[in-house]
DNA sequence: TAGTTTAGGATTTTT
DNA sequence: TCCTAAACTA
């Protein structure tokens, strides 16, 4: 008898539980799936992605899938790209928010009064910009810091205003109701300099997509399905912008978890994902609840913790696993034994046979590092600190793409301002603000006016020559631009700048270093197809994956562990104070205390099998010696599921003397209130992996090129200005005008003798 | 213009 | 305490 063989099940599906098998395979209408910490999230969604493709529901280039970080997205390329083979190549729309927004405003640039090619500027060059802006309309920086601006338009932005927008109250919160003015003046600048900063990427698509029913509708039928990862992050400016595209369709999946929302201070809005069913109207709400990773006793300190956040969606994790080992909680003297502490157990997990690539220790801020490090290096284990200085952050990097911006899009004065005298080419402030001043004037790009200013005796001696080399090395490196393969266009400009030269000069250790992450950034630069294609590279993917050679201990903050997961995980400084922060005890109130509580609880659910939390009786913040008593949230631990111990020197009563006799509200630490459900077991979901994004925008068109003379541009002259006319110069001093042409003076001076000046230099006698 | 001193300030940071 | 950015001096 022939029983019917069971239709052969798709490869995506294999190994996935009921619920992740639905978020999978409901494809049509808006699906929201609330996946828990460690609940394969990831491999859902790739499945997903995947069971589109190998349906022909949608080809690659259909399907609109957005992460928040590079490193996801490239995962997520790499997971498909294992599934579905090499059509993901073709998935020009998987992506950060940014690098999508980037790709979709190159196409529609002077919608927005940009060129394609336009600049991405990064927060270092946008802080200079606005520092500028800020000395221009004369506010004081000392009382209204330019940074303060900078962060109050990044929260503008992030909610979607556009200047219009700064209703006079907003604007109060700048320099005395000057925020939204200047607000203006900045995105006026940033036109001018044909370059946008991060939150424009998306804010001047929001705006095209809101203003141009063509190319809101272009877009609402190229894509067939979109699918969002860590939803609960989405600001004002991503949802609004996902819900303009998904309206026609509604085929939007959006994938979160309410309790791992840890960056509403960057504007993310936790109620996106809340209020998602009302958004999209007969939503199907998958939860993904089966955990995958840790140890029951882990997941319950996690919930225990998270269940005294109010507002929850609400998720019951959890797990097959077997009960292992309770969670640990060290309360140790000080710092200094922190650190002595957990590199001790380390090199007993070692001992166990344990790699060190599986232990990781989560810090609350990055200055608690520095006490790991230093153990660490005393005792000779390898570790690795995640965050901290990137490698396109380091300043020779920045300086060699500001020479590369500069030739491959002429108005970026920013890069033009940064490499004018780097290496020292004795062109100082003085120089710099006499390019300034004519470059006002004439609205032109700074590049355009060092041309121009050569034509005058603007500037004299060293400075002159100088400049007049520089003028000539830029544009015979554009001209270059189209002739060269561009790494090799690289490696010609840090050589004729001088800037290799100078670091070769200097010797030192650090020196080396830097000409060694030149080579390595000009190698960098051959993978990509041009060099615009590499500039997007750099300004969105500014990270560079630690490369995977011994096996190091991890130690980061817990906002960059967040996605990844360890066997053994240290979870430091858990004092009032650190963990929660003080910002967060003394500003922001209840819903700043419940970020933090979502933080310990991602910070709890990285671990798999070993999760240890310290909190040291003193610490030296600031240089002070302070002492601090343990976290509220290792009070919230449920007593079932910890182990307690006191290694401190002292012993017990010294450390119990030590903050009972402050009258402290948390001296109490309740340490039983013996709450959470009983958990059992699981496997493990992995993430990692390399891939090398290689990014699309074809060459821009051609660089304007600066003239060595300005005549022959046409520029008009001022109207006010006649010959034989008496005239005041700052440098010069008095004299009378013998010529004009075009913009251009020759001047008798009466102490200078005859000069030629640009007439924007000169004003007329009072 | 470039090197040196001093005052202030100091979470988290996907892009 | 320690790092960075601005004022200061050679």
């Amino acid at each position: 008898m022939n029983i019917p063989a069971p239709a052969p099940e798709p490869a995506y599906l294999k190994g996935l539980n009921a619920p992740q098998r639905d978020a999978v395979l409901t494809t049509e209408g808006p699906v929201l799936v609330l996946a828990g910490a460690g609940t394969g999230k990831t491999a859902a969604l790739t499945a997903r992605l995947g069971h589109l493709l190998a349906t022909r529901r949608a080809y690659p280039s259909e399907i609109l899938s957005v992460t928040f970080t590079n490193k996801a997205a490239r995962e997520m390329r790499e997971r498909v790209g294992r599934l579905v083979g090499d059509v993901v190549e073709g998935m020009p729309w998987l992506g950060t928010f940014h690098a999508i927004g980037a790709k979709m405003l190159r196409r529609h640039a002077e919608l927005v009064g940009l060129q394609s090619n336009f600049s991405i500027l990064d927060t270092d060059d946008q802080l200079r910009l606005l520092k500028q802006l800020v000395i221009a309309a004369d506010i004081d920086e000392k009382r209204f810091p330019a940074r303060s601006l900078a962060g109050l338009i990044d929260e503008w932005k992030n909610k979607g205003l556009v200047p219009s927008d700064i209703d006079a109250g907003e604007s109060e919160r700048y320099a005395n109701g000057r925020g939204g003015e200047l607000y203006q003046q900045y995105q006026t600048r940033l036109a001018a300099l044909n370059a946008c900063d991060f939150g424009d990427l998306l804010l001047h698509m929001l705006t095209i997509l809101k203003r141009d029913r063509e190319v809101l509708a272009d877009y609402q039928r190229r894509f067939k399905y979109i699918m969002v990862d860590e939803y609960q992050d989405t600001n004002s400016v991503q949802y609004l912008w996902l819900r303009l595209l998904a309206q026609e369709r509604k085929n939007i999946c959006c994938v979160g978890d309410d309790d791992q929302s840890i960056y509403s201070w960057r504007g993310a809005q936790v109620e996106n994902i809340l209020k998602f069913e009302k958004d999209f109207p007969g939503a199907k709400v998958i939860r993904l609840e089966q955990n995958y990773r840790s140890t029951p006793h882990i997941l319950a300190a996690a919930s225990g913790v998270i269940a005294n956040n109010s507002g929850r969606l609400g998720k019951t994790l959890w797990t097959e696993e077997a009960d292992g080992d309770k969670v640990s909680v060290f309360g140790v003297w000080d710092g200094p034994e922190e650190a002595r502490r957990v590199g001790e157990e380390i090199e007993a997990a070692q001992r166990n046979g344990q790699s060190l690539d599986r232990i990781a220790i989560l810090v609350r801020a990055q200055h608690q590092t520095r006490e790991f490090e230093d153990r660490f290096i005393a005792i000779g284990l390898n570790y690795r600190i995640i965050g901290g200085f990137r490698f396109y952050e380091r300043a020779e990097i920045r300086d060699a793409l500001a020479y590369l911006r500069v030739v491959h899009q002429s108005a970026d004065d920013l890069a033009f301002e940064r490499i004018v005298n780097v290496p020292k080419r004795g062109l100082g402030d003085k120089a710099v603000q006499k390019l300034h001043m004519l470059a006002r004037a004439e609205n032109i790009p700074l590049s355009v006016a060092a041309a121009r200013i050569l034509d005058t005796d603007e500037l004299t001696g060293a400075a002159r020559k100088s400049l007049g080399n520089f003028v000539i090395d830029l544009a015979r490196w554009r001209r270059m631009a189209n002739e060269l393969p561009h790494a090799e266009l690289a490696r010609q400009i840090l050589d004729e700048s001088g800037y290799t030269g100078a670091l070769q000069v200097e010797k030192s250790v650090e020196a080396a270093g830097r000409l060694e992450n030149l080579t390595e950034l000009v190698r960098a630069m051959e993978e990509y197809e041009s060099l615009g294609a590499f500039l997007e590279h750099v300004s969105l993917v500014m990270d560079n994956e630690a490369q995977a050679d011994e096996a190091k201990v991890t130690i980061m903050t817990i906002h960059a562990a967040k996605g990844l997961e360890y066997d053994t995980v240290f979870l430091v400084g858990w004092e009032e104070g650190l963990f929660p922060s003080q910002r967060a005890i003394d500003e922001g109130g209840n819903a700043s205390l419940e970020e933090e509580r979502r933080l310990a609880y991602v910070a709890i659910t990285r671990a798999r099998r070993r999760a240890i939390i310290l909190h040291a009786a003193n610490r030296r913040i600031y240089g002070q010696w302070t002492s601090s008593i343990p976290s509220r949230f290792v009070g919230e631990l449920p007593a079932a599921h910890i182990e307690s111990e006191n290694s401190m020197s002292g012993g017990e009563s010294l450390w119990r003397a030590n903050w009972s006799e402050r009258a402290d509200p948390f001296a109490d630490v309740a340490r039983g209130t013996g709450r959470g459900p009983g958990w059992q077991r699981a496997a493990g979901v992995k993430d990692g992996g390399a891939f090398t994004s290689r990014t699309f925008s074809r060459e821009p068109t051609r660089v304007v090129e600066a003239r060595a003379s300005a005549v022959s541009l046409g520029n008009k002259g001022r109207s006010d200005l006649t010959v034989g006319m008496r005239v005041f110069h700052q440098k010069f001093g008095y004299g009378a005008i013998a010529e004009i042409e075009g913009n251009k003076l020759e001047i008798d001076f009466d102490e200078a003798g005859r000069k030629r000046v640009m007439d924007t230099f000169v004003t007329l006698p009072a």
